[in-house]
This record gives structure tokens, sequence and C-alpha cells, in this order.
DNA sequence: AGTAGCGCATGATAAATGTCATATTTAAAA
DNA sequence: TTTTAAATATGACATTTATCATGCGCTACT
């Protein structure tokens, strides 16, 4: 069995504060799972009992929506946990979580994490302090998603693409989105989303090699953000 | 001294976990203030050290952006608690809180609420899970206003106002925002917004008594909203 | 009473964005 | 390889929304 002692990814989350004895109780509980791009971790209104520690891989949470639209509200990453707020809240997720590069996952069940979160001050509060950093960066986003235009959300939205998953030898973003993902991202139409990638193009602020995407013009895509 | 032990607000925040011992320990060192309409609880950036729980009147969170508009991120009731966020995070402020109407808080130090987490498992759970609650909301915002027209999102934003805050006994809406601050909620120009409540009054859908709004036909409304 | 300022309202217009139609390219499947 | 479907791209147009200009009606202050 993998133990998770020796797992690099648990230190970048909340269980980094478990004790040796918390570790081994931890590795006897969880369950790994390798998931292909596109598959689902769990669905929208799924109870999950629990929740996943991404390994490797990139995720996204989304939403469909009345319009049929699928609203991404988040991509995750190796070091992140998933499921904690509908576990928390004991309720069914109010999002789905899929694949968008091939993914690995430990799911760690909800008895374990309570019972970590009654005993452990450390890691109750570096808990708290993941779903208050969440809280945060989806207030900026509400406020964003308000007040800027779409082309300055894409924008927004490159620059955050590059920074947080980086980019591959060629140069291009190492996540790779299908232009109706980005779409749903900034939250338009996957025509207008297009178009605007065209633009910028023409504008060599970034190069599409075919779906790929590099950027060439960091700083004056920064200044397009504000 | 106004005792916490007789507040009836206290039992519906988190600090209801807490015991008699607790109790006295919030008496001796909240400190109560007022604030009068438009005046700040605290403003973006300030370092709080603790956290308000409201328990009177009606208040707003609020960011200012860029462009001068301020982006009404949230409005909150007596009830809740203000600034856990920033506090958990160790974070100034990342929004301002101003009073929508005459408000009552009371300033609890962070110590004591650290303590509490520390000490209470009711009592992180019940913390934890107003801030799962508080994200979840915004997560549904954020798919509002990526997904709604501007139409939609007032229509919705009306009659949210209406099941929180209720209506006064000529059944005006009991909050009383001024069209600018409607607008910063909806996350649209004050101009769109006045134009649309005179719309929505042309259809009867609501009726506008000068400043103050009526609801008129809340299942049109909900329909229009879906 | 006058007047200054603010919030509300509305028109005219421009700009941004969405929708529908239709190529074109790419990737997957047979 | 050929075939087929899906993703990307672009044009034409409709709709939504923002912006600028202006006026009205309060309310506060002198």
């Amino acid at each position: 069995m993998n133990k998770c002692d020796q797992c690099i990814v648990r230190q970048l989350t909340s269980l980094k504060a478990l004790n040796k004895e918390e570790v081994i109780k931890l590795a006897n509980s969880k369950t790994t799972y390798s998931i292909k791009k596109g598959e689902a971790i769990f669905e929208e209104g799924e109870i999950t009992n629990g929740v996943f520690c991404v390994k490797d891989g990139i995720g996204k949470l989304s939403k469909l929506s009345a319009n049929g639209k699928d609203q991404i509200v988040k991509l995750v990453k190796s070091g992140e946990l998933l499921g904690q707020r509908s576990m928390i809240s004991n309720e069914p997720a109010n999002l789905s979580a899929k694949a968008v590069a091939d993914m690995e996952v430990c799911f760690i069940p909800k008895a374990e994490i309570i019972h970590f979160f009654n005993n452990n001050n450390q890691f109750s509060m570096n808990l708290m302090q993941t779903v208050c950093e969440d809280l945060k960066e989806s207030e900026n986003d509400k406020i964003a998603l308000a007040q800027k235009t779409v082309k300055q959300r894409l924008a927004e939205t490159l620059l955050y693409l590059h920074a947080t998953f980086g980019e591959n030898t060629d140069k291009t973003l190492k996540v790779q989105l299908t232009r109706e993902e980005l779409a749903g991202m900034i939250g338009t139409a996957t025509e207008s989303c297009i178009r605007l990638l065209s633009d910028f193009n023409k504008l060599e602020l970034i190069e599409l090699i075919g779906k790929k995407i590099v950027l060439k013009n960091e700083k004056a895509l920064k200044k397009l953000a504000e």
C-alpha cells in the first residue's frame, strides 16, 4: 500500500498537521483512484461522504446551469482537497468535479476527517484557512465578473492559468482547456471567447498553435486585465 | 454591562455552542458599538483583530473597484458574524463593512475566538459551517453573474431582499438601498438598474413608491429569474 | 424663499456581447 | 487511409448593456 507518510502532496494540504499516528490511520482508511481526462470524480448532487486529495493532474469544479452551459467555478491541482465544503455542511455536492488532465486522487472518508478536525487543532485551523482562502478567491472572482469586461477577464484568466499551472517546453500553457471550457471559466459564449483569442493573437499578445496557447506579451496582458 | 447570556442574537451564531463559563468570558471581553447608517464598521485593508457580531440593523460588505464602483458582495443582518475570514486568514480585511441601516454590533477580540475555536469542537464546527455556507453562496452568485442577464439578476435580487429582510407594513421592502447600491449588488450600471426597475414597474411586477419598492408579482419575478 | 446638491429618471447613442449560420481544421474511429 | 464527428474559426446580425447628456423632484442649508 501507498504509505501516506511518504506522500509529498500531503505536505501541501491541511493534512500536513497530522502526527505519525494519525498518518497511519489515514493510510489505512484512504483509497486511491485514477481518473482519466474527462471522467468525473463526483457529480453535482452526489453525497460524497469524504474528501478527495488531489495527488496529480488537474481537475475542474463546475456546475451545469439552466441554459445548458457548464460554468467552471475553480480549477484544482495537486495538493488541494476536494469536497470539503459539502462534507462539512452535510450536503450533497454543489458542484461536479471532473478531470481536465489525467488525475490521481485519494479518497479520505468523512469519519477520519471529522476525527482529525475534532482532535487536532492545527489541522482544523488549516482546514478552516483553506476554506477561507477559497472564499476570498470566490469573492474576488465575483467582483471581477461584475465589473470587468469579457476581454479583461480573458486576459486575467490566461495569466492565471500560466501562473498556476505553468508552461510546457514549447512555451504552451500546460492546462489544455477547450475553448468551450475557457469560455465557461470567464463566463461568456464560446464564440466570443474564440473571437477574443483571435484578436489577442492578431495583437501578438498570445500565439495560437493549433488548440494550444502561448503567452507572448504578459506585460500587455496584465495591463489589459488592469 | 450587557450580559451575553441573555442575548438572543448569540443563539443565531456559531457562538451558541459556548458553555456558561465561555459566555462569561465572552461578556467580559466584548465591546458594543452603535453604527449609524452610512458609517463604516471597518474598511478594506484594515486589520480588525477580531470579529463583529451583528445584533441589529443591516450592513453591506463591499469592495471599491478600479473603476470607482462599489461592488456589494454580501448583505448582513442580525445573527451574523463579520470579519471571520480575515481573522482566520491573518490578513487585513478584503472588504469594507458599512451600515445600510443603523446597526448595533459587538466586537469580540481575536484571542477569544481562537480560544473557543481550539477548545470547543462544536464551536469550531459551527464556525466552519458558516464559512462553508458563505462559500457556497458566493459560488452560486458567481454562476448567476456569469450566466444570467442583468434583468434576471435584478429579479433574483429583489426576491432575495424580500425573503431575507422582509417588508414594512406598507409592503415596501425593509432594506432600503439606493439605486446605485442595488446596481452594485447585481453588477451593472446605475442607469441600467433604474431603467429595468421602470420596466418592472410598467409590467406591474413591482411598484415604485418614491424610492421604495413593493413586490407586486413574486411569481412572475421568480419565473423571470428562472 | 431661494438655491445647491443629490438621487432618480429617461432619451440617444455607442459599445460589448450573444446568437445563428457556415466554413475549416483537427482528431478520432472505422 | 478514409470517414466522420467534434472543435475551432469567422461573418452577419440581433440584443443587451454602458455611457453621456439632460431634466426633474426632493431635501438641506443659508
